[in-house]
DNA sequence: ACGGGGTGCGCAAACGCTTGCGCAATGCTA
DNA sequence: TAGCATTGCGCAAGCGTTTGCGCACCCCGT
């Protein structure tokens, strides 16, 4: 049975309204009252109801964040850099994971709505994210690499792609393969085309045999690299959807003898830390993770607040490291 | 302006608790009654107040759940074991998380109790427990690996490192070093016990210079593995706190040159996805992280439920993979 | 024809807190 | 010393649901 406000009330010999008051430093209640009531109260072992709080001051200090997969390094950098600002902003987080699985993606959606959120962000690109706007149209909402929607932050996916390819052009690459996500995200159509782009706009064709899926994972990459490679005309390098792919793919390759980057070159794509680590260390395109988290959680605050905000798409940049090597022979 | 269940019970002409009840198909209205209302319901997009729910119906239907760092894979892990059992019993996820910042932990765990969650999980020892059982002694929870908990899901780490350390000796190795966690926690603690343990019962003595501190993570055991070389007595054999800083470790070594397992031997703890793909494959110690997750969550509930529930120590597993071999000359 | 047992629904209290007002007592200005 | 602003606190109306009762009404059995 937990202590409430009216319990205090009584044994104070005040109102519950006074109570209220004297917890929350109210001017218009003595220091005295205040100090008795705070330490009664601390005595008691009060701890306030957040749902009663909600549900009668109207305003909720929990934001939501929706990622695909906790599992996923990359978006639990993310992840932090959203905790971080919502910290500083006295605001909880409500995390919620989304899959594949479309039922549960509602599910979450309504949860975040039941729980009249202040904001939410969403990271990763939605399958379906006109349900999104649609559903929760009242709560400000901004998302992470999303191109469509007015309130996001993203980074040139497209163009860091090309500059993977292009970066393995100028090394004398011109059999480049590319290890997809596998799922039809506009994450995964964006790089993608950066492929195509980067090959075209210097000249030369894409052989569709060169692009295969993996799943975003090292297990998919390690897989699609086996495909890649006994093919009657392999690639001499590698371009991939994210680096845990590469990961896979640089093990795929040193688990049927090939080195890296000396008979093949690997590039990946996030920068995560474990891509500096590697061995070898991974040629990759990097994505401020951290950094996107924080803008996306203040850009929601000042969503939030009323300010007007407007997308903003961030330059990506090319890591150079050593699973990126010359053509030989 | 929200809709709400007078709304809907105004608009269809009947009281609010009718309104309720049809919405949860309760046996005392009927069929047309609750088609009616609930088409309505769905046509005026009506949500339900999750707060208002609960604070009238008294129940909560999630559960909290307490990590050290999002960005800890093996944590993620854990919380997607925990996830899966939660979505199974329908119940939510209220995650946060606890770095060092003592003040920051409490807030946490003040949030837990305002929310009245159902119950929670804290995983990784704390720094304090004592106010843990203290705080929130009224509402269920479980720790992981966490041994003085009288609920507590856990391996036996102590038996692990061991594990590693017989394995080391095992391979001719004497001249054995350890990297530790760094900060005060009882993992890091029974771990460190367990590399004593481990040289000892076979009669070899430990060198405190071989003991040095890394941090959990990548660069952590990438600088402590260098202090070690650096020694004018080197080990030949590195057991890790973790995988991460075995991995920084190997990259370390890489980096002075030195060959693994050629040169020296590593052997890691957790059996992350990545230790599998890494290069050189990583010889560890395997906690079974999603099942410590599920069987944490499972324990929980069936707490909340009234079940008697034991503390559970699981075996630890050494698999060997290529970054340890014999001692050569 | 009469009592008993469902049905189908409404009333109102309760959950724990916030907040706009109201009202007394005090301090101040002129 | 009257008049006014200020200070300190209580009243009560919500916030959006749930739920124990109560009360008609109808269908049966006898």
């Amino acid at each position: 049975m937990k202590v409430s406000i009216k319990d205090i009330a009584k044994k104070a010999g005040v109102a519950p309204s006074t109570v209220s008051r004297a917890l929350k430093n109210h001017p218009r209640i003595s220091a005295d009252m205040q100090a008795t009531i705070q330490a009664l109260a601390a005595e008691m072992g009060y701890v306030p109801s957040e749902s009663a709080r909600h549900l009668a001051g109207k305003q909720s200090r929990t934001i939501g964040v929706a990622i695909p997969d906790f599992t996923d390094p990359f978006y639990m950098n993310i992840l932090s850099g959203i905790e971080e600002v919502a910290i500083a902003h006295q605001h909880e987080l409500f995390v919620g994971s989304f899959n594949q699985d479309l039922d549960r993606d509602r599910k979450l959606f309504d949860a975040f709505d039941q729980k009249r959120l202040a904001g939410f962000v969403v990271a990763g690109s939605l399958v379906d994210a006109a349900y999104l706007t649609r559903e929760s149209g009242d709560i400000p909402a901004v998302l992470i690499n999303h191109y469509e929607y007015p309130f996001s932050v993203a980074i040139d996916q497209m163009r860091g792609v090309e500059m993977g390819v292009n970066h393995l052009i100028s090394l004398g690459h011109r059999k480049i393969a590319y290890v997809a996500l596998g799922t039809t995200t506009s994450s995964d159509s964006l790089r993608y085309q950066g492929y195509i782009n980067g090959l075209e706009s210097s000249g030369y064709q894409t052989n569709p045999s060169w692009v295969v899926e993996g799943d975003g994972g090292l297990a998919g990459g390690l897989s699609a690299v086996k495909r890649l490679m006994a093919l009657p005309d392999p690639p001499t390098a590698i371009m991939c959807y994210n680096d845990r792919t590469a990961i896979g793919v640089i093990t795929g390759l040193h688990q049927i003898g090939i080195a890296v980057p000396d008979d093949v070159s690997v590039v990946g794509f996030d920068d995560l830390e474990i891509a500096a680590y590697f061995l070898p260390s991974l040629t990759t395109i990097q994505q401020p993770h951290v950094h996107l988290g924080r803008q996306a959680a203040e850009k929601l605050f000042a969503l939030m607040h009323g300010a007007t905000v407007q997308a903003e798409l961030l330059e990506p940049k090319l890591i150079r490291r050593n699973s990126t090597g010359p053509l030989h022979g």
